[in-house]
RNA sequence: GGAGGGAUGCCAGAGCGGUCGAAUGGGACGGUCUCGAAAACCGUUGUCUGCCUUCCGGUGGACCGAGGGUUCGAAUCCCUCUCCCUCCGCCA
């Protein structure tokens, strides 16, 4: 959400920053100014008509003390006249507060001004590209098949007990996946990252927090029997964890990692796409969040951005970073960069991880706030992949096939006792 | 699931319906003292918000789990909800 403040003090550029991400619905702005000139001046008229019964509140008590009941009588009446009054003003208040709030809700994050505004993700900027694209000779299966010849993961069986895209991972697959969960982790609380498991069923308010309602509760599984919906990324409850909070500056930076399930809709998805691993309703993550000190939170990014991209290298991934321009950036973010990896045999790039700056956009609605001074500021929201698993698996089962079984990166060894899945 | 008890500031913990934003203690911060420190003493110690002000600040309003109600006036009384604690039952 962006801070009235703004728009009161920097109409034009707010809207010359939208423009960027094609937001052109600036009539919005002026309503929620004019919206706002008049909610202050009823808080005017609201707060003075307060301070004057309060005052006369306190005469009442002085003059039944002093035994002058008719006085105090009439001054009663007075104040119930106020009290009419007060509530006209505050049902007018509560609504156009609600209205604003409303407005408000409707307009995206700014995006950095280093973002290209573009068209499409065809207008996507590459930022740099890492790693071996391995030549595969014209036999290469893709994913899905070595999935089955191996019998790593089956398909059918997720189908059958839940629906598609719940993949159930078996034998040296199941051992996989765990293994990747574990070195992400590790090499997260390795750099400073503090370690959670947190709940992945949350509540309308946390889940308000990041952006996710409203608007998109379409893209999540609801639980509507007890409010709660099952977390779509980590980021959702990890952020959250210091919604309302107040930190002093030398708690920052924050920094937060967790490997939890993630489930999305992907409702309107089809093809290819969806085929194999390459986009499933649930599926595992490891994320990272930091809260930062306004000043450092570029930094911080690209700080996350080589740390993601190190872990990358060290599972000897084909790989690009993509700065994504304004027309295919998500409404919260200001700057994302996105990782792909190259899948040898879909020959086709796909997103494993999406590292983000969200400056105040979510703290502004989470009141994540620290001490500066005198005063509170709003701290600066960060987060990313580190990585999603099922594309990376797509790519390391793809790119490492070999006549003799898949051929792991050195690093997975000690976590799986083997050096190839045969 | 059943029966009780509770929710107040950074923490602990008071608070007859009428200067209560809130006693007291602790902590933290600043100062005095000291070569320095401890102790002692003094002081400061919330958030949101309207208006005025270039800043410092000034002046109103709101906030004692959340939402309603009673009243001229609510932290204090009533109702609903949420959460926490104790006991019983059930249970991975």
């Amino acid at each position: 959400m962006l801070a009235i403040q703004l728009l009161r003090e920097k109409k034009d550029w707010v809207i010359e920053r939208l423009s960027v991400k094609h937001f052109t619905q600036t009539q919005l702005i002026d309503q929620i100014l004019e919206l706002d000139e008049q909610r202050r001046q009823w808080i005017t008229e609201h707060d003075q008509l307060q301070n004057q019964r309060n005052t006369a509140s306190r005469e009442i008590g002085q003059l039944i003390k002093a035994g002058k009941q008719p006085e105090a009588d009439a001054k009663k009446k007075q104040v119930t006249e106020w009290n009419e009054a007060i509530d006209k003003l505050k049902k007018q208040l509560d609504e156009v507060e609600q209205q604003i709030q409303q407005l408000l809700l409707q307009l995206p994050n700014l995006p950095h001004e280093s973002v290209p505004t573009g068209h499409s993700a065809a207008d996507n900027v590459i930022i740099r590209q890492g790693g071996q694209i391995p030549q595969l000779p014209a036999q290469a299966k893709p994913h899905w098949e070595l999935a089955g010849q191996y019998q790593l993961i089956d398909f059918e069986i997720g189908t059958k007990l839940t629906g598609s895209g719940f993949p159930v991972y078996k034998h040296q697959g199941a051992r996989l996946e765990r293994a990747l969960i574990q070195y992400f982790l590790d090499y997260n609380v390795q750099a400073g990252y503090v370690e959670y498991w947190p709940p992945l069923l949350v509540n309308e308010q946390t889940a308000f927090g990041t952006g996710q309602l409203p608007d998109k509760e379409g893209q999540m599984y609801a639980v509507p029997n007890d409010g709660f919906y099952l977390i779509p990324t980590a980021e959702v409850p990890l952020t959250n964890i210091f919604r309302d909070t107040i930190l002093s500056a030398d708690q920052l930076p924050v920094k937060m990692t967790a490997y939890t399930p993630c489930f999305r809709r992907e409702a309107g998805s089809y093809g290819k796409d969806v085929r194999g691993l390459n986009r499933v309703h649930q599926f595992d993550k490891v994320e990272i969040v930091q809260l930062v000190h306004p000043d450092n939170s570029y930094q911080a990014l690209e700080e996350m951005v080589s740390h993601v991209e190190g872990l990358i290298q060290s599972l000897e991934l084909p790989y690009r970073i993509v700065k994504l321009c304004g027309a295919d950036m998500s409404f919260t973010s200001a700057l994302t960069y996105d990782f792909e990896v190259f899948s040898a045999a879909q020959q086709r790039w796909l997103e494993v991880s999406s590292v983000s700056n969200f400056e105040t956009f979510q703290t502004l609605r989470m009141k994540i706030r620290f001490r500066e001074g005198k005063h509170t500021k709003l701290v600066h929201s960060l987060n990313g992949s580190s990585l999603a698993l099922p594309r990376i698996l797509a790519a390391l089962l793809e790119n490492n096939q070999h006549p003799d079984g898949i051929h792991l990166p050195k690093v997975l060894h000690p976590y799986l006792g083997t050096a190839k899945i045969s």
